[in-house]
RNA sequence: GCCGAAGUGGCGAAAUGGCAGACGCGGAGCACUCAAAAUGCUUUUCCGAAAGGAGUGCGGGUUCAAGUCCCGCCUUCGGCACCA
């Protein structure tokens, strides 16, 4: 009808838009980051890469926008910034997919990141797309062999058999770290254990590094990630002590915490499943070797979540040994029972029931005497019916009576450490990281299994290990790895001897894959090796790493693991991977997470459809801090996609020309624009994105206003505003901010124009509003000049008769002054 | 149980110890329009007609001045949890 709705070139559209810059971009390459020679100083963005579930979902849609605010930000800054991207592609996800659909995990993960990736492009993420990776190439996890290969020969690798962890409906064990309260993180069914022979990470061997390393990262990783990290690794200090065991030559060591309170130890402990427990009943009579095989079967039924009951009672049996008190000679029965575990410390304990909860609650359960040796003030623990573990002052402990706790532990370890019974030891909640999958789709393990030479390395030249096709294997789970059933595969000569022998069969956890992947960014496709020791001198360690809080314990600690043992192998000369790190929330719908079963799943592809990219992008940006979680149903897309609407028409109705002198445009504009200046850099460096994007919201109101108002269209100074406004869009809004760069007559590439400093003498401020506050309380406020005096300020405040009647006729007891801004009057 | 974080309008949220609620959503009103949509402008913490008063989870404290600092609670969320 009219001809403003016909013409095209003066609406906003941004789905036209979007189809106009796209293939632009294709062609500028405006985020490669591996030209030669690039003068500009370098900075290495990650973003966490995703796994190739599907298509990209409204969580992907978050983090890729927020790591693409920084990441954009740094560009716009002058930065040679590298942001790649790429996929963590092996893991349980595709086989079982493959399983249910009767697909090849190959072919259905491959097919995801084709979606994904053309969804990112679509999404306008900055990344260099000549450096992408996937872990399921044999190109790639034919390095996760020569690193495993590398740790082997340092001893960092290495095979055991013990109790771990199974998750009977994936039929795979798992690691530690993999366990959530009893349950499998990935299908919650109830973990099992079981006696495997199985790889191991000596993650434990850098216990105290990834500890004590954590400070130097305090102030640049969230502070709830270092607590989490801090206690998943979880130190104590304490003591062994080593106590004689009647009828055995071998003392049983034990670990405490509580070394001061050895004269208070009434009986011993062992735990149930621990091949010391089995020992000593082995030298017990019949009856009791009897009863505690019953005991044990009934320890081996229970699970965690039975084991880890709070009410549950203590169980355990009397087994027929003693063990000799190394401080005063003491006999101790020794007892067998779950709560002490197999795993932590050396698998036994003294108890001390007047000083231990649980020790307390053992004795009760089977009438062991409780003796008070530290005086909490709180009472007998034997009269009051509760352990008392506090400090406290040592009494009925011989050299140690009249001692406080410290003192007393002190002096304990030097008794003992004098009597070759004892030492000062820590020790750690950290196990070794179980890395052996017993499934398909991962890295297989370049070791070959000879009868005569034992476990031999598969030779360098001949790696890859490549994994046999899927074709003609049974990947449902059985319990051992499906490459069992590839026998061209499986059966190869020893390297070593030449005789038959076999590959090992099962498959890296995929957490093996994600440990180092940063740093195969620096070189994604070469066979020469990992990474190029040189380029990691230059770009790593990463500079900023973005992504969800889920990962806070397990993939961070494996890969500071990898960095740190990768640098005592030489290959890189820092010992933290990620310098600093932004975790984004999550995105919920009404209040909790999405899911299908929910049925609260808001599909990507249809906001995008609705609102366009830059709306979703912008409202991701702009919901609150970028830590905490965003309901989609509190936050408005439509509100984005209007005030893109209107930042785009301010800078469609810019009518002076390119490279016009700006200096005379309108003052309170060009003010506007270098406060906006001044404020948005801290903002987007303190991860403030919404408050960067309040402070473009309001740049574009006061550039409205200048172009309705007295300035009008033609100023310069609407230009200089409207550039910078297209400028900081580019952040979070690359489409529409490309074509406000293109109506305001530049060339392609506005993420690359560099937004500039504010000009300082643009914002010396000459007048100011003075407040002045009666008891704390504002009642006037003044127009006045910066330079006022502090008898002037005073003399004004006195005069307001708003002022006067609030003081009434209370005594002035105190005039404080802070010329310009404040004059606070207090009464009596 | 231990450790940690957070509580501000109807909603998402701002605020180096110095004007609480920037910016936005939602609401109300006005302009443009035959009308609507779109757009632009005004208004919007609560109580009160107004003058004014109250107000950042609760109770204390420090200070001329506290959302902000200190002490004690409450609530919510997260991590760890039979780890000796």
């Amino acid at each position: 009808m009219s001809e403003q709705t016909n013409n095209n070139e003066s609406e906003y559209d941004v789905f036209a838009i979007q189809d106009r810059w796209l293939p632009v971009w294709d062609e500028l390459k405006p985020f490669n980051s591996g030209i030669e020679g690039d003068p500009r100083p370098k900075k290495y963005v990650l973003d966490m890469f995703p796994y190739p579930s599907g298509d990209l979902h409204m969580g992907h849609a978050e983090a890729y926008a927020l790591g693409d605010v920084i990441s954009r930000y740094w560009t716009q800054k002058g930065f040679n910034v590298m942001h790649p991207i790429g996929w963590d592609s092996f893991g349980l996800p595709a086989e079982n997919a493959a399983i249910k659909r009767g697909l090849d995990p190959k072919g259905w993960t491959y097919d995801n990141i084709a979606q994904q990736k053309s969804s990112m492009r679509r999404y306008a993420c900055s990344f260099d797309w000549d450096r992408v990776l996937a872990t399921s190439d044999p190109i790639y996890y034919r390095w996760n062999q020569w690193i495993f290969l590398e740790f082997y020969n340092k001893g960092l690798a290495y095979r055991k058999n013990s109790n771990v962890n199974w998750c009977p409906s994936c039929q795979t064990v798992l690691a530690n770290e993999q366990v959530v309260q009893g349950l499998c993180e990935r299908c919650d069914s109830v973990v099992t254990k079981k006696a495997l022979t199985q790889w191991y990470f000596k993650v434990t061997e850098y216990a105290d590094r990834l500890l004590d390393d954590l400070d130097t990262l305090e102030g640049n990783w969230p502070s709830k990630v270092l607590s989490m990290q801090r206690n998943w690794i979880g130190r104590s200090t304490g003591a062994e002590v080593s106590f004689e065991v009647e009828g055995r030559s071998e003392p049983i060591t034990v670990y405490t915490t509580r070394p001061d309170t050895l004269f208070g130890a009434t009986f011993m402990v062992v735990a149930a499943d621990s091949d010391l427990a089995a020992e000593l009943a082995s030298m017990s009579t019949p009856e009791v070797g009897v009863a505690f095989q019953a005991y044990l079967e009934e320890v081996k039924k229970s699970n965690d979540i039975e084991r880890l009951a709070t009410d549950r009672k203590k169980t355990g049996i009397q087994l027929d040994a003693h063990a000799i008190n190394p401080m005063n000679g003491e006999r101790l029965p020794i007892w067998v029972s779950d709560y002490v575990l197999a795993d932590y410390g050396t698998g036994a304990i003294m108890a001390v029931p007047a000083h231990d909860d649980r020790d307390y609650e053992f004795a009760k359960q089977f009438e062991l005497p409780i003796r008070q040796v530290v005086d909490t003030g709180e009472g007998d623990p034997s009269v009051i019916g509760f352990a008392t573990v506090g400090p406290g002052t040592l009494v009925n402990s011989g050299e140690l009576n009249g001692l406080d706790k410290a003192a007393a532990i002190a002096k304990a370890i030097e008794l003992l450490a004098a009597k070759g019974r004892g030492k000062a030891a820590k020790n750690f909640r950290l196990r070794d990281w179980l890395i052996s999958r017993q499934r398909y789709w991962g890295t297989p393990f370049p070791i070959i299994h000879c009868e005569a030479c034992g476990e031999v390395p598969v030779p360098q030249n001949e790696l890859p290990v490549e994994l046999p096709s899927a074709e003609g294997l049974d990947l449902k789970p059985k319990g051992t790895s499906p490459l069992g059933g590839a026998s061209d595969w499986v059966n190869v000569k020893c390297p070593n001897c030449g005789i038959d022998a076999k590959r090992d069969t099962d498959t890296m956890d995929t957490f093996v894959d994600s440990s180092w992947y940063f740093l195969r960014f620096l070189s994604p496709n070469s066979t020469e090796h990992a990474f190029p020791k040189d380029a990691a001198k230059e770009w790593a360690p990463v500079d900023q790493y973005v992504g969800g809080v889920t990962h806070a314990i397990l993939h961070l600690l494996y890969a500071r693991f990898f960095t740190k043992a990768l640098h005592d192998l030489c290959y890189i000369d820092f010992e933290e991977p990620f310098t600093r790190l932004l975790n984004q929330g999550m995105v919920q719908m009404n209040g909790s997470a999405m899911s299908k079963s929910r049925g609260n799943l808001v599909a990507l592809s249809e906001q995008l459809d609705q609102h366009g990219v830059d709306a979703i992008r912008l409202t991701m940006s702009f919901a609150g801090p970028p830590e905490d979680d965003i309901d989609w149903a509190d936050v408005s897309p439509a509100g984005s996609a209007k005030f893109l609407a209107r930042a785009w028409r301010a800078a469609n109705d810019v009518s002076s020309p390119v490279g016009v002198d700006v200096s005379s445009g309108n003052a309170e504009l060009r003010k506007a624009t270098h406060s906006f200046l001044r404020d948005f850099a801290p903002a987007i460096e303190g991860f403030k994105f919404n408050v960067g994007v309040a402070k473009v919201m309001e740049l574009v109101n006061a550039l409205r206003k200048a172009i309705d108002g007295a300035a009008g269209p033609s100023d310069s100074a609407v230009r200089e505003a409207a550039e910078v406004v297209a400028k900081a869009l580019s952040l979070f809004a690359p489409y529409t901010a490309e074509d406000m760069w293109a109506k305001l007559g530049h060339q392609p590439g506005v993420a690359l124009a560099g937004l500039q400093s504010a000009d300082e003498s643009l914002l010396v401020e000459t007048a100011i509003v003075a407040v002045v506050q009666v008891d704390g309380k504002l009642r006037d406020k003044f127009d006045v000049s910066v330079e006022i005096s502090e008898d002037q300020l005073r003399e004004l405040a006195f005069s307001s008769e708003n002022v006067k009647r609030a003081i009434g006729d209370k005594e002035v007891a105190n005039v404080i002054i802070r010329a310009p801004k404040l004059v606070n009057i207090a009464t009596k």
